[in-house]
Parts: structure tokens; C-alpha cells; sequence
DNA sequence: GATGAATGAGTCTTCATTCAT
DNA sequence: CATGAATGAAGACTCATTCAT
């Protein structure tokens, strides 16, 4: 089948389960621990139907982390230039916080891949991604340099972002398992601490 | 053979050969992605003769997790109260960040468990690693307590730490990805950053 | 695919021959000494076919030893209350021998699993089967009570009929191997032996 | 090794140990079912000194067969020809209860063995077996002819002799099953049904 | 005599993918 | 569009047997 764009209303229904059931099934187990068994019975699908709609497993999971990636770097991107440094820095923590808290699967996703190499998207990484960061880096700087926010590596402090906040989902077991039998709380409290460690960092003397 | 300590001398190189190439290999490409042809190979043995060791895949990979997870807490358990509280935290930081750098594969076996819910090891996560951090949190609020650190909450300054260092070697490849074509060199602005993000943090007014 | 019944034309089909050959094979190996190898070459199906219809090796054995029990008891079952009791239990017997002499595999593949300690139809025997044999323990012993036969212990009498005429199904080689050079004749002898051997245990002085 | 006798005594006792665990895995399981680790940890010796001591598994399972069909024999061995005919019968009868009784293990050994087709023992069987029973048919036939027993055919007799007797130790599951929860009663009882059904058969009118 | 170490040949099972309708 | 049927290739694991000491 063509990689085209589906045109009726089925296929389009039919597209979007398969992606949410992929979804699903490659952010709890990996790509080489998901079967498209367990993807076909999540999408309601026959194993068959699946593979009319994308030629491959493979061709499912790229597809899944092409249609999620953009999505996925909507808050860095609205890192403003015309706001305050410090605001919109700690508004993006809080963004990507709440991103983990509310899309854990797709960040899960992503650190599957990314942990084994990325072999499925590291073009991605490479292209759009370094060039967003590389774009947001220059703003940074550029605060930095007018001294209206600490001075301090921005790819770094983009990094730590990524990993204290997406941590929560990716890691969420291990943090489950050591704050219990605490519940949802631990995100108001990660937002407190976090919202402290970057305000502490980021400040001007 | 049984799960007791190997005796003979070449049982503890083959063992130490098996455990070596699992390490390579689920680190790499996590349980279900390692193949016992793969290991096999990396040991330089042969299949059946790996079963002669470990009693199945499975075995391999808990005996690894076991044999790794004391050491990989040793940053964690140095953690000093009689030492200066700011100099113990970061140096606790510097030393899981070196961890990263020197044993990224490490790092990226536990990423790869836990991310897929840590079906083998989170009995390890509850008990013994709860009980460290448990214990080192109170360490912690003590010194907040008495005003020789800022008063952060504990749990997720250790989630925090435990995020931005082992960033480096889990998502080692977005990293360079994005760093590129940088060498080695970005252990030392990490470090820096790092430094800068905790000192900052955990001053006190 | 679910344990329902077949529902298509090749499914009923190929369910049939996965049976057929089932039954040739493991009647001649036993459970552990068939492969699925064997079944499937006799079946004219691939291996994975056969799994495609079954969910493994022992479901096979399972429905196999299922659809076989049902039939196996017609003979007892048959034995009727309104009968002359010694023609009733002698024309078991003889249905039983021809039953032997007709479907050796059938007899031959509940030996191997009994001798083995019927890992595997267990709850059968001591559910369905102890059920039907109880009660027409119950008719037998009605049937001494009453004088019409000679007083004998109805359990060890249907034992003894299984045993002496499934002998010539489960010991076919051996039977073979004493009276060789002799044909099929045997089983007319049989007949007779056995026939005088009740009319004469149950006659009434 | 060569097959000759063994010379010292711990060769003895090792070469009965094997024999004796032997008996108790390939009784239990059938040749193919049985492994040679099993037998191994029953005799207590390791795996390649088990094949000091025998060439392979098919040495083992043939010297046993060989080993105890002698014994196996004897009780036919000793109907006697100066007895009385029917108490001589009978007796044999008893004894060979008595054995299924005492040594099931063996019983099943052959079983096992015959219902497969008796691959390893029909040159037994078509030899020093049939050669047996043929010289007792001469006997019993003269005892049928001079009217000291009842018309029969010898070999028929014989094999429901085997067959009744057998029973027990063979299909012991089965007879527990539909007995239960009877105890080990149930021989007594076998012995009282099969001394009645062989009196009446063997009686003169 | 004895055993730790090793392996080739299976054996069951899984799974992505293809075929036919 | 959809699916029942089928399979090649691999993968984990078993086991009788051999090697080396």
C-alpha cells in the first residue's frame, strides 16, 4: 500500500486506532517486545487489516513517532523570545512536567528508542530536533549574554530539563516504587521542586 | 547447574565471560531485542554451553541486574552526613555523572528495565533501593531542617540528580545527535552545568 | 484461535487430519515420544499451521484424548437394564473386543496416557468415567442381588473385560509375536476364550 | 566400555544403582519421556559416569528390560505339571496378582515397552517368551484334552491371565480413580473376582 | 573410576509477513 | 477493505553424547 495520506472516513478511523494501539503497545514493551498481535487485537483489527494500512511493523512505529514528535516539541517551540527569560524557562519545565504526567506513554516511547540508539530516528534527531534546540540554544544564549538569566550552557540546561521532567514517566515505576503509598501527589511536588531548582539557577545576582 | 557461587577457575571466566557480553548486549537492546545468539557469540561460547551456566535468558538477566545494582547505588550510599552538606550533595552528583561516562551500558540495562515497568527488578526497587533513599532523604531533610541547604524536598532532588546524570549515557545518542559534531568534550560542560544547577539550588539565602 | 469449534469448510478439514494424525502418532510414540514434526507430516500441514489450529503440542493431546473419551464409552454405556443381564455383559464384552480389534490407536493412545499416570485425563477418569462406571455398578450388582447373575464384585468385573479385551489392542505385537505365524484368526479365538469365560464366571448354579 | 560383567564391588553397587533408578524413571515416563539426568540424579552418579557404565540410554532401557524379564517370568515358569490343574492355574493367577501388586514399577516398564511396539524387546518376545508359553499351551491344552480343565484355548487363557493381573499395576491411576477413596483394599478384592472368574472358567461340568 | 565442561541435533513455539479470496 | 489460512525464519531451551582431565 501507498504511503499516502487516507482518504475516507474509515480509513481515517481505522488509522488513528492503529496508531494509538501501537502507541499503546510500543511504549509499554519496545518495539522488539510488541507483537503486532497485541497491536491488532488493541485496534480491533485483524493482523491482515493492519499491514494493508502500513507495510510494516516498522513502517507502524515510524509512522507513530513521525505523527508524535512534533506534537511532542510543541513546548519547546513555544519558548518566546519577547517574554521573560526566567518565566518562560520555568513555564516550559512546567510544560513538559505536565506533559509527562498527562502523555507518559508517548515519552516512554521515545526513551525506548532513544535508549537502544534510535536506529528509527535518529535522522530525526539529527534534523528537526538539533535544529529547533540549536535555534532555542541561540535565544538562550542571548539572554544569557544580556544578563537577564544566569550564565549557563543552554544545550545543558535544555537536557536537564528533558530528563528531570520526562523522568516521571519514563522512570515512573521506580518513582512509584519508592514514593509509596503515596499517590498522584508526587507531580505537585516535583512542579514545586523543579519550579525551585531552575528559578535558584537561572537567577541573576 | 545450581545458582551457588562458581568454583572452578574456568567457571568464574566463563561466568564472568557470559555476564560481560549480556551486559553488552541487554544494555543495548534490551531484554527482549537480546538474542542468546547474540550473547553466545559476544562470550565466545556456545548456546547450549551459556545454559550450562544460566539457566535460561531470563537468568542471565536477573544475575546481571543483581551483580550490577550494588555498585551502581555505591555514589548513592557515600553520601556523607558528616561531610559538608552543598559539597556532599554535588560531589554525589559529579560522581553519578562519571558513572554515566564510564559505564554508560549500566546505566542504559536499568533504563531499558524500568522503562518497560521493571518486571524483573522491582522487587530490588521497594526494597533494597527504597530503603537507601529512604534512608539518605533523611539525611537530607536534616541538613534543610538546619538550615545548611535550602529546604528542598528531598525524594526529587535524588530523582533530579539520578535524571540529569544518567541522561548522558541513556540518551546518549540524542545527545551527540544534537551536540554533534562535538567529541567527548560535553562530559565536562555537563559537569559544569550540573554544578552551577545544584550549587545554586541548594544554597542557602 | 480459540478453542471453539471450527467454523469453515478447510477448518473442519484440517482440524480433522491435525486429529487423524495426531491420533496415528501419538498412539504409536506416546505423548512425549511424538513431535509435532510427525504430526505435521502426516497431516499434510506445516508445523506452524498445526499451532495455528491448536495451541500447542499438549492442546493437541488434550482435545484429541476429549473427542476419543465420549466414543470410547458407547460400549458400557450401553449396557441396558432391560436386557437378559449375562447376554447384556457378554455382548459388552464382545463390542468391547471388536472395539479393540477396529480402533487399536484409540486404545492404544489411552494406554499410554493411563500407564503414565494419565497426567493429562486425570479429571476425566475420576470424574465422567467414574460417574458412567459407578452406575453401572449399580445395575450389576442389582442384577447379582437379584440372582439373575452370580455374585461378583461389578468393579473388578468391568476392570477385568477392559483389561482382557483392550490386551489385544494395547499388546497387539506381543499377541502377534506368540501366535505368529497365525493372521486376523485371533480375534475369532479371542472371542470364543471370552465368551465362554463370562457365560461360565456369571452363570447362576 | 565393553558390556562384560562388572568385577569390583563398587561397580556392583553402581551398576544396581543405575538399574534400580532406571526402573523408576522409564516405568514412570517410557523411554522417550525418560532422561538420562533424571536416572543420573536417582542413582545418584553423574550423567558421564552413567555412560561408564552403559553405552547410551538405549543400553540402559535394554539391559533392564533384559535384566528383569527372567523374573519376570517365573511365575508362569512355575506351573507345574504334576499339580492339579486348576489349583495350578489359579495359582499362577494369584502369583502374578501378587506381583502386579509388588512390583508395578516393572509391570509398567512393560507395558510401556509393548505398547510402543515393543521396539527394543520383540526378539525377547518372538524368542525366549514365545518359546515359554508355547511349551505351558502344550500343558494346559494336555490338561484340557484328558478332561482335567475345562475346554480352552492355552493362549488365550494366558494372555487374559496377563491381562487381568496387569491391569492393576498398569492402569493403577485408573482403578485408583473409580475405587477411590478406597485404600489398597482393592487387591484383596481383585483376588477373590479372579479366583471365582478362573474356577468357573477352568471347572469341569 | 569419575566428573566438569561442552555441543550438535533436535523440539516446541513465536512472529512478521504473504497468499488467496 | 477485510480476513482466514499459511509459512519461513528465528528463538529459547532440551538432551544424549563426547571431550579432557
Amino acid at each position: 500500500m501507498a504511503a499516502g495520506k487516507p482518504r475516507t472516513r474509515i480509513q481515517q478511523k481505522n488509522n488513528a486506532a492503529i496508531l494509538e494501539a501501537a502507541l499503546e503497545v510500543f511504549s509499554a514493551h519496545g518495539f522488539r517486545g510488541a507483537t503486532l498481535d497485541q497491536i491488532a487485537r488493541a485496534a480491533g483489527l485483524s493482523k491482515p487489516n493492519l499491514l494493508y494500512y502500513f507495510a510494516s511493523k516498522e513502517a507502524i512505529h515510524v509512522a507513530l513517532l513521525g505523527a508524535l514528535l512534533d506534537n511532542w516539541l510543541d513546548p519547546l517551540r513555544a519558548l518566546d523570545a519577547r517574554g521573560d527569560p526566567v518565566e518562560e524557562i520555568v513555564g516550559y519545565v512546567m510544560r513538559k512536567l505536565d506533559m509527562a504526567r498527562a502523555m507518559p506513554r508517548e515519552s516512554r516511547l521515545f526513551a525506548n528508542e532513544i535508549v537502544q540508539g534510535a536506529p528509527r530516528i535518529l535522522d530525526k534527531i539529527k534534523g528537526p530536533l538539533k535544529t529547533l534546540v540549536d535555534e532555542k540554544a541561540v535565544l538562550i544564549r542571548g539572554w544569557a549574554g544580556a544578563g537577564r538569566i544566569a550564565a549557563v550552557d543552554p544545550y545543558h540546561l535544555i537536557f536537564s530539563i528533558w530528563a528531570t521532567t520526562q523522568h516521571y514517566a519514563d522512570f515512573d515505576v521506580q518513582v512509584r516504587g519508592i514514593l509509596a503509598p503515596a499517590g498522584e501527589a508526587h507531580f505537585a511536588d516535583a512542579a514545586t521542586f523543579l519550579s525551585h531548582l531552575y528559578r535558584r539557577a537561572l537567577a541573576t545576582p
